[in-house]
DNA sequence: GTCTATATTGCGATAGAC
DNA sequence: GTCTATCGCAATATAGAC
């Protein structure tokens, strides 16, 4: 059974975590921020590290609703399993705007949660993505001169660092006002243009 | 005059900037590596926040060579000014492996210094990436639609992205034992194919 | 379960000797 | 210039009341 506190804690660390880091955010500020005592947070979640643990599995749980959903759609034309995850970015981040963040942080310097949380979804995305462009290059639509584990790399990359960087270059070079959706569809315009097939 | 003690300071300050963020790195724990006082810290840079807005500007301080080398290059082919840039990621990340960390962390979470380094450089970078772009979708070499705002975001992003997160995605799931310029390479081909009339 | 109070450690920062 | 010594404070963590 969940406590109000419990939950609280889960919501405003959340941010927190995402926005100043993991070193960067005091026990205090965790506690001020959910309106609780320090006391709880090693109450329910042992301390700092077990409640940001907590936090990530808490974030990553809708990951594992689309992995299962993409589990459903495949067998799928290759081209689409790329547009498809995409468009998973775009939704996933829209759910839960910390995500990205926390990913990044992890991938960035890993903490002692890597492989609980990180390891064990971000390696079946990348994953399944590989797999997505195997297929494509198999079959003769793509490339066939093609190292998938490269390509799935760039793909991630440009889709993780627009919505890392988007806010900050906002500031110094107004983007157009397109929605992130427009984004994702011309990033996979040009990813997949540029692995067809001549 | 630069003395020695100022000197082992920036050296050894980087990577530890670069690897645990400017938050998790003690006073301490950087005139110990250094193998100096405390004091010294404050008395050559004011505090941690000097040291590492020092640290910032050692180390991208070849980039500023770069840019002008690329200055005195224009004008030139887009195709190639695309090509150059993404050599130039690769040669920088090989003269200065903290650069791009140092980079990534203050497009996460920027600190006091993002406007006195960052943005004079990265702002530079990316504008000039973006001329190369537009240049070429205006000659039609390009697409005309291209938007060259996002169309720079995407191979900024697959270029970070594949130094940022390498050494951890090896880790569970092995890369190819290619060379950094061979992937640097792979991207430009998808990107520019991507962008390139039909 | 939730709090207050407190012990303890480590931090950033400075003063003053050399 | 460089060090040692130390101050004040904030951080993590726990004990014990309710």
């Amino acid at each position: 059974m969940e406590t109000d506190a419990q939950a609280r804690l889960l919501e405003f660390a959340a941010p927190l975590f995402a926005q100043k880091g993991f070193a960067a955010v005091s026990i205090r500020e965790l506690a001020q921020a959910a309106d609780v005592s320090i006391a709880l947070i090693y109450y329910y979640f042992g301390g700092k590290e077990g409640l940001y643990q907590a936090v990530l599995e808490a974030q990553f749980a809708p990951i594992e609703v689309l992995l299962e959903k993409v589990r459903g759609l495949s067998p799928m034309p290759p081209e689409e399993g790329v547009r498809l995850y995409a468009r998973g970015v775009v939704e996933v981040h829209r759910r839960s705007p910390y995500l990205l963040r926390l990913m990044n942080s992890e991938l960035v310097k890993p903490t002692a949660c890597f492989d609980v949380v990180i390891q064990k979804y971000i390696s079946q995305i990348l994953a399944s993505l590989s797999a997505v462009l195997r297929e494509g290059a198999a079959s003769g639509i793509f490339k066939d001169n093609l190292n998938e584990q490269y390509a799935t790399i760039s793909l991630a990359g440009s889709m993780n660092f627009f919505f890392i960087a988007k806010p900050l270059l906002m500031s110094f070079a107004p983007l157009p006002e397109f929605t992130d959706e427009v984004y994702a569809d011309q990033i996979v315009d040009i990813f997949l243009h540029g692995i067809m097939r001549p």
